[in-house]
RNA sequence: GCGGAUAUGGCGGAACUGGCAGACGCGCUAGACUUAGGAUCUAGUGGGAGACCGUGCAGGUUCGAUUCCUGUUAUCCGCACCA
């Protein structure tokens, strides 16, 4: 009896073994492949098997790209500064900067237990100096190009984080870390510029092989929309308003205008008479929430009792005020045209305001409008010169007719948002900023980089909107770099995706102490072929990764402006009933105790085995048996029958490379589970075959290697049990010869109207009539109506149609 | 409200460009080997006694539909007054 299946010692001794000897060198010669991970945040929970996933989905892709004979950057690292990290500190009352470091070290025990290709000289950790002293230098070089500047202004602010948050991380009006309802608070605070690059943000998308769900995300979230602006004169008033509009072809039909209540010039449009009904919206709508505003589904107002001037026809039409309207979005105040918006519609109806058709539908006027018209097509009424015309036509006209007439001009405008950088937390990369009476404020130069975070006893949130820091009167007063008068340092300190849009770079050069990365380097090994992760990152950090990306460019750092070109967003694991894993629903499955018990190959094979690897996936533990007796045969296979050198049979031949053939095309079309399931049903299919005849030794070899990325220690082991000294990941992935895997026979359904009634084999060339008649013969008794049509599909089905 | 995804046995899931629905696995049933087995092996396993019926529901196209078209329902995700 062959020795049996002990995953403990084959798994251990094979990982001392490639840990002396890598299995994947850079000779200089081979051609990269990177590989990325979205980097952990090393939580104090550890990993669930709904982390292992993604890490085994990326290390099977890494070492079948290895197999193929491609140098593979695989690296992990640690996006450990930040809130999470924080607050995970502030509850167990241990600095952060030693739970962070305890934490990695927990699950950096835990991902080796996945035996994945991490090239650990690579690793980088965000709150390590040498890190982010490189994140503070491109902040520092976007200040310098006017890209980082300071602004008051009402920022969201979340109060149980106690921190500005960037649009971003809003989600429904709550706060994307914690849920709490975010708030509006006034804070000086640090912008970046995202809004420079949103054009190209947009443009380059076409160049990603993404999936189009975050495609489309970022293009929503970009939100580009053509207009144009119109100046509106305000009667018996110098002050002219200016509206944003899509929809310039409608501008006849304005009846009215509304101003977001925060507009400037809201309060002083009141007149004696609506002043304090004025006054109380625009206070009632700066209490509101961000919620409340969403919520309300009643649109409110109120008439400011001025009005404004259509500059196209003279009309006067009543200013209100508006909630409805957004102060950050175009100009913060809008023309409405009640017959052709729906949301104006609605205002209109309520406020009794009028309503002018000026698009005809279906070439008529509606007698009574029921509901605004508001497709871009049809004959323009009730338009002065714009009659008759055709409105999809005079919609793209009508901005420059507009600038010509002198009352506005073509624009465009964006839903995207400048990135609000500061928070006012203690753990983060402090910004590298002088705050100087004279010289306004000054970067710390860059030779004096990093700025280090100091240590401090007091690290919790002030709450304040000041930073942690503001209290550390040491660090926070210096001098001037530029003039050497006294001066202040700035406090806040980055968010945590700071570090997040960059690291990537930094695994391919992460010792250099000179560089942010070499460029000689960065030629080389960058930019990410394939980057893995969850879909929940789909705007936040991968649109900040590819500003920071295009900047880097911009100035020269690297030469490339997309840092991502492949994107695979894995599915979820979830608990029982589709619940996701949290410690509170006491639902969380640890990998320890399976790898334990089963092995890491078995939870490897299995973790892809559960599902589709984009789809969400319950977790269920019994099922992990299937995967282990899938092992245990195929162990048992090989080791019964490596030393009995059997001739390979024809169909044995076929088999084989049909199996090459299937599980290559399964993988290329990331199909893991059925990559799985493959291995399987050949298994079967050889186990029987052994059994009978015995089975070829290429045979057995070539499922190894194929096994190799899926199960490395097992493969590992076999190989060498195969009679080869050398590693198995130097064998190189197998390749199909199609004209070996043709059938000489055929298995065909032998069908009357659609429905089989046998099943015949036939030689696979056979000819039509041939086919048909022995399809007849087999179903002969059957055959009692008129004969109509008779179908033949080669080598698949018969098909006798039959009155 | 708008946009996207999903829907197949007791369960997870297969099915290439329309061509034998339920591969593979879990679970279950029976048997074998065993002192015993939650170990292993063998056989079976959508429903129905049957002709037949079956891929969320209702239609359609086709010789033939899980696959294509129209409508509809449910669940999940994203966006949500962006003028």
């Amino acid at each position: 009896m062959a020795i049996p299946y002990n995953h403990r010692e084959i798994e251990q001794k094979w990982r001392a073994e490639w840990e002396k000897n890598p299995v994947n060198v850079d000779d200089g010669k081979k051609e990269k492949y990177y590989c990325l991970d979205m980097f952990p945040y090393p939580s104090g929970n550890g990993l669930h098997v709904g982390h292992w996933r993604g890490y085994v989905i990326s290390d099977v892709w890494s070492r079948y790209k290895l197999l193929n004979g491609y140098y593979i950057i695989h690296p992990m690292g640690w996006d450990a500064f930040g809130l999470p990290a924080e607050n995970y500190a502030i509850k167990m009352g241990v600095h952060p900067a030693i739970s962070t470091a305890q934490n990695v070290t927990n699950i950096k025990r835990q991902i080796n237990e996945i035996a994945a290709l991490y090239d650990w000289d690579r690793e980088v950790n965000t709150t390590d100096p040498n890190f982010y002293k490189w994140t503070q230098w491109i902040f520092v070089k976007m200040f310098k190009a006017g890209l980082a500047y300071e602004k008051e202004m009402p920022i969201n602010w979340c109060p149980s984080c106690k921190t500005g948050l960037a649009n971003e991380e809003v989600v429904d009006g709550k706060c994307e870390r914690c849920g709490s309802e975010v708030t509006k608070k006034n804070l000086k605070q640090w912008m970046l510029r995202i809004t420079e690059y949103a054009d190209r943000l947009l443009a380059d998308l076409d160049k990603l092989d993404w999936p189009e769900k975050v495609k489309k995300m970022q293009t929503d979230w970009i939100g580009k929309s053509h207009g144009a602006e119109v100046d509106f004169a305000v009667e018996n008033r110098e002050e002219k308003i200016t509206v944003y509009t899509t929809r310039p072809d409608t501008l006849h039909g304005a009846t009215f205008m509304v101003l977001a209540p925060e507009h400037a010039l809201a309060a002083s449009l009141a007149t004696s008479e609506t002043k304090e009904a004025v006054d109380k919206y625009i206070f009632d709508s700066s209490m509101k929430s961000n919620v409340d505003r969403l919520q309300g589904k009643e649109k409110t107002g109120v008439f400011t009792g001025t009005y404004a001037i259509n500059p196209l026809n003279g009309a006067k039409v009543p200013i209100w005020l508006s909630d409805y309207v957004l102060a950050d979005y175009g100009t913060g105040a809008i023309m409405c045209v009640p017959a052709h918006d729906d949301r104006d519609f609605e205002f209109a109806t309520k406020f009794n305001i009028p309503i002018i058709q000026v698009i005809a539908k279906d070439g008529e006027e509606i007698e009574n409008m029921t509901e605004a018209y508001t497709a871009a097509s049809g004959i323009m009424i009730n338009s002065g010169e714009w009659t008759g015309m055709e409105s999809s036509v005079l919609k793209k006209e009508a901005p420059k007719m507009i600038e010509k007439m002198g009352f506005g001009r073509e624009t465009t405008n964006y839903k995207l948002r400048d990135w609000v950088f500061s928070r006012q937390r203690y753990w983060g990369e402090p910004i590298p900023i002088v705050h100087c009476p004279k010289c306004g404020c000054v970067p710390v130069p860059e030779d004096q980089l990093p700025l280090l975070l100091p240590e401090v006893e007091k690290y919790q949130p002030t709450g304040t909107g000041e930073s942690p820091l503001a209290d550390i009167t040491e660090w926070v007063n210096t001098t001037c770099p530029c003039c050497g008068a006294p001066a202040k340092r700035e406090t806040n300190t980055m968010p945590q995706w700071a570090g997040s849009s960059w690291y990537f770079l930094r695994y391919v050069d992460s010792h250099n102490e000179k560089e942010l990365v070499n460029r000689e380097v960065a030629d080389k090994l960058l930019p990410v072929d394939m980057y893995i992760g969850g879909v929940e990152h789909a705007v936040l950090h991968l649109l900040y990764s590819r500003f920071y990306t295009k900047f880097l460019n911009d100035i020269g750092v690297i030469d490339f402006d997309e840092p991502f070109k492949k994107l695979f967003n894995q599915g979820m694991i979830t608990g029982k009933n589709g619940i996701k894993m949290s410690k509170s629903k006491g639902n969380v499955v640890s990998p320890d105790d399976l790898v334990r018990d089963y092995g890491c190959d078995s939870l490897r094979l299995y973790e892809l085995f559960v599902g589709p690897p984009e789809l969400d996936s319950e977790w269920d533990d019994r099922g992990i048996d299937g995967v282990y007796r899938f092992i245990n045969r195929f162990w048992n296979l090989v080791m019964d029958n490596k030393d009995k050198s059997v001739a390979a049979t024809a169909e044995m031949v076929r088999l084989r490379h049909k199996m090459v053939y299937d599980i290559t095309q399964r993988l290329n079309n990331f199909s893991l589970n059925t990559v799985v399931s493959g291995f399987m049903e050949y298994n079967n299919k050889f186990i029987d075959m052994a059994k009978k005849e015995g089975i070829d030794k290429e045979t057995l070899e070539t499922m190894v290697v194929l096994l190799a990325p899926f199960i490395p220690h097992v493969s590992e082991e076999l190989w060498r049990e195969l009679g080869h000294d050398n590693t198995v990941f130097a064998a190189g992935w197998p390749e199909a010869d199609e004209n070996a895997m043709v059938e000489t026979e055929k298995e065909v359904a032998v069908q009357i109207n659609g429905k089989t009634k046998a099943v015949v084999r036939l030689a696979a060339d056979i000819d039509k009539d041939a086919a048909i008649a022995a399809g007849k013969e087999a179903i002969a008794d059957k055959l009692t109506g008129n004969v109509v049509k008779e179908i033949y599909v080669p080598g698949r089905i018969i098909n006798i149609v039959m009155k």
